[in-house]
RNA sequence: GUGCCCGUAGCUCAAUUGGCAGAGCACUGGUCUGUGGAACCAGGGGUUGCGGGUUCGAGCCCCGCCGGGCACCCCA
């Protein structure tokens, strides 16, 4: 017993009652994202390793890599984004732009894996390639919005904010380039360890106190976003970085208003900030307060990454979700129904000398369109037919004995309640999508 | 990748200082030969995650590996 293989650390399989739920979910976001004319494409799960390399910056070492037969230098993907890049440039004359796809796959990484935080997960992702146009980030946010509510994800809110003014930060502080990601990294705990332990963080890396509390005050602006930017471009006058980054944000908060984006779903945060080597624009990080899972997704714009592949810079900003820290969200405070079995319906086996009636039955009615399972088991007493549709929660029953076939009668039970009706054989099809109508009235 | 905690039946957990591996639920069969989700009775199931070591003797102590979790790092 004890010799069943496992799976591989931090991957996981997903039994029939989870893949409902997770289909259910996935539907719900293609749904949403083709709400907003993004279209579905697909990449293959291995790359070059070349393609994935220099994208991530410190992340790189979590790329799963390793040699084909052939011995090329391959790699699993890391994200949805950078085989984006790679896509639009094999394919930029094939495409129309701006392009809007929508991409939902597994993605890996060889992380040491935690609470909501697999080697293989899913991403979802959409982007819009080909616009430097502002428009373009909000639709991305707006989209992560209703996505979000879609399955009633609660208390989320999309923490929003510039790369330009990062970097302008770090301009301001007077620090060497190198010392850029280590502002960024300390100023991104502000709200989890305090003012004081950021600049504790920040001199302990070797910046001086003085620089270290003129980033802090920065950060640390608070109000609505039009009177932040009105301070910050008072505070960061002559700084070209710093008025470019102002200035994206004003229309990007702007187009979010005009587009009635809900704004208790989105947020101005200084003090975000984000990994990725590749952003170069807006990002953005979407979180959930009531869920203690960390984030839900991270975004922003990266105009430099598809140049990487084909030398022509095409600007682009996107959105991912990440499936699985969603999932457990779901699970866990049990926020979306799905129905536990895809069968409508159980057909009955009486004996071995009716077991004709019923594969005439059940195929009548999957012609009829309805999901309807037969009891294949090899004993065929009623009790465990019906303790079988009882478990997997199939909502109705089909029962024809010796008397029913006699009479040209089926009786049709509802598991909920035990009632039990006869209706003519003829109209077993039609008897059973009219209740399947009253269901979805019911709901 | 670093530091720490954990791993006993399908699940949740017991097992004195190292001394014959157990319970509840679940499962299978029966009470019940045309009716599930209840009850009662009986039964099956384990080389204690895997491999080594110490010991007369290891579920318990030591080492390695596999898997889970927490804090870093970082991230979805």
């Amino acid at each position: 017993m004890a010799r069943a293989p496992q799976v591989l650390k931090g991957m996981r399989d997903f039994l029939p009652e989870q893949m409902l739920l997770r289909q259910h979910v996935l539907s719900t976001f293609r749904g949403v994202f083709e709400r907003y004319g993004f279209e579905p494409i697909e990449t293959p799960v291995i790359e070059y390793l070349e393609t994935l390399t220099g994208k991530y910056g410190e992340d790189e070492k979590l790329i799963y890599s390793f040699q084909d037969r052939g011995e090329r230098n391959v790699g699993l993907r890391y994200d949805l984004t950078v085989p984006l890049a790679r896509f639009v440039a094999n394919h930029r004359n094939d495409l129309t732009f701006p392009f809007k796809r929508y991409h939902i796959a597994p993605v890996f990484r060889a992380d040491r894996p935690q609470r909501g935080r697999y080697r293989e997960f899913w991403q979802c992702d959409a982007d819009i390639v080909g616009t430097k146009s502002m428009m373009a980030d909000a639709e991305v946010v707006s989209v992560w919005i209703d996505a979000l509510s879609a399955i009633n994800m609660p208390g989320f809110v999309v923490h929003i904010n510039h790369r330009k003014l990062l970097m302008s930060l770090a301009e301001v502080a007077g620090v060497p380039d190198d010392q850029t990601p280590t502002i960024h990294r300390a100023i991104d705990k502000l709200a989890k360890i305090g003012e004081d332990g950021v600049l504790k963080e920040m001199q302990s890396n070797g910046i001086p106190e003085d620089a270290a509390r003129r980033v802090l005050d920065l950060v640390s602006i608070t109000g609505e976003p039009g009177e932040v930017f009105d301070e910050l471009a008072r505070r960061l006058a002559g700084n070209s970085m710093a008025e470019e980054g102002i200035s994206e944000m004003r229309s990007l908060f702007d187009f979010l208003d005009k587009m009635g984006a809900d704004s208790s779903h989105y947020t101005l945060d200084l003090t975000l900030a984000r990994g990725l080597d590749y952003y170069t624009g807006p990002v953005f990080e979407a979180m959930s307060v009531d869920a203690n899972i960390g984030s839900l997704g991270g975004a922003g714009r990266y105009d430099g990454l598809v140049g990487m592949f084909s030398g022509e810079d095409l600007p682009a900003t996107g959105c991912s979700l990440g499936l699985e820290r969603i999932f457990d969200v779901i699970q866990e405070k049990n926020l979306v129904a799905a129905p536990s079995t895809v069968s409508k319906v159980l057909v009955t086996v009486f004996n071995g000398d009716t077991i004709g009636e019923s594969l005439a039955l059940v195929g009548e009615l999957r012609r009829a369109g309805v999901e309807s399972d037969i009891y294949s088991g090899e004993k065929f007493d009623l009790r465990r037919q019906l303790q079988y549709a009882n478990r997997k929660g199939i909502p109705r029953t089909l029962i024809l004995g010796p008397d029913e076939i006699q009479t040209g009668q089926v009786i049709v039970r509802e598991m909920s309640t035990g009632d039990q009706q006869s209706v003519d054989r003829a109209n077993v099809a039609e008897a059973i999508h009219s209740a399947l109508r009253a269901d979805r009235a019911a709901d």
